[in-house]
DNA sequence: GTGGCTTATTGACAATAATCAATCCACGAG
DNA sequence: CTCGTGGATTGATTATTGTCAATAAGCCAC
């Protein structure tokens, strides 16, 4: 079960280096630690559930935690979120009910600042406002991307740009390891676990090979004139 | 083509209503304005092309325009503007290239203003700050409903929940007109026009008749039955 | 009205993806 | 080590969706 604890100092300089809270005043950040607190939580803990109202904005400080939805008996992963960054944002401002519900994928360490404290600070102070605009601006194009990447692509041309873009962020080299389950990866990509099993098959012309969670690329200039990778979809950057 | 002209005092009202600019300082409201402009334009011209850079912040006053993504010789709508409200607004902030292109559907009358003055009155003035804080925070909550719907929801299942939608529109009324061509309907719902009318046909047994633009929805409570409509993907307000 | 255009519909078919069931395999507990 | 568990894979089948081709229907200009 979780622990409850104070909020050590180190905890307050990770946080302030956030893009979000690099900015602000003193005094309006030492508010919003003052109400914070940390918890950890083993992983498959759901940490909000879709429907509730916003009680507080979360910050991953490790571990990874994923945002999925279900409807109808059906569920999806609509994000995974890793340190260090906040998720629910934008519930928290609105004060609105969660659109998704958020789970730990791993053992996560996670930060709690009560909602009612961001709003507070947002009202006053003005850096802070414009951090905001600028997370919330690159939140909403994320999600643009990934809908794009939806419906534009079939499921095998979404699991090759994954593993490129993957590829790169392991640093590039050949061989690399996926960092989570494959039915993870499959409600990420939205397919069934089955459908990612045949997909990664569907991928060996294009030089795609699996051993487990490790997977090598032995072409990858033959991979991506397969998957034609795109700036405006893949780089999750700009 | 498109005419030029200057931006009439009737229109600086309507903008001024919108609840992007009703809080801000008058005299930054007026240089907004003042870099401003108005055009109008005929149906399918296109405005902005994806991966531009953004210029204009743009502003429909009348009319619709489609937002809509190509990838791979696909293409997709990612969703409808209607007036008076913004487009663009997260690459605008961001000084971004645009994510999704955007085209007329309609006969449409567009206000525009440079993005550096949006960007120049957006530092200097924090109630705008807050605002825009507001808005994108809406434009993302409908981006992750979009996306629960094209997840979690069949093709038919979608469908029958945007007509659900469209018929609370319309005001409840039994029969109600489209507002856009159905070949348009079909890539707003992420599948093909042959399907659409498929579609529209698996509807029959759930009370949905189909004359031309006029669509009649016979039971509604039979068709939500089927569509199991959800305030967290398909109410559009919250 | 007629001709020419675009959109909508329909049918036949192919491609893609989901479902169901049966293993296979890796891993941790005991 | 052996068992039990849950994820991963595979095969067979069905469901869903897309493609291609042909036709029908609506609309506008003339």
């Amino acid at each position: 079960m979780p622990i409850r604890m104070g909020l050590p100092e180190s905890v307050h300089r990770d946080i302030r280096e956030l893009h979000l809270f690099r900015d602000m005043a003193d005094a309006h950040f030492t508010d919003l630690m003052h109400g914070a607190y940390v918890q950890n939580f083993p992983p498959q803990i759901e940490l909000i559930s879709e429907g509730d109202t916003s009680d507080f904005l979360h910050i991953i400080l490790s571990g990874s935690v994923d945002l999925f939805s279900a409807w109808n008996k059906r569920e999806t992963s609509m994000a995974t979120v890793r340190p260090i960054s906040t998720f629910i944002l934008a519930a928290t401002i609105l004060d609105a009910p969660y659109l998704m519900s958020a789970r730990t994928l791993t053992k996560s360490r996670i930060a709690l600042i009560p909602s009612q404290d961001v709003r507070a600070v947002f009202d006053a102070d003005n850096s802070f406002a414009r951090a905001i605009v600028a997370e919330l601006a690159q939140c909403y194009r994320s999600m643009v991307k990934a809908q794009k990447d939806l419906k534009l692509r079939t499921s095998l041309e979404r699991l090759a740009n994954f593993l490129l873009r993957q590829r790169i962020q392991s640093g590039g080299s050949a061989t690399f390891e996926l960092d989570f389950e494959k039915r993870h990866l499959a409600a990420v990509l939205g397919m069934t676990p089955e459908n990612l099993s045949r997909a990664f098959k569907g991928l060996q012309p294009y030089g795609v090979e699996v051993d487990g969670m490790q997977i090598t690329i032995t072409d990858p200039g033959d991979l991506a004139s397969f998957a034609k990778p795109n700036p405006l979809i893949d780089d999750h950057s700009t």
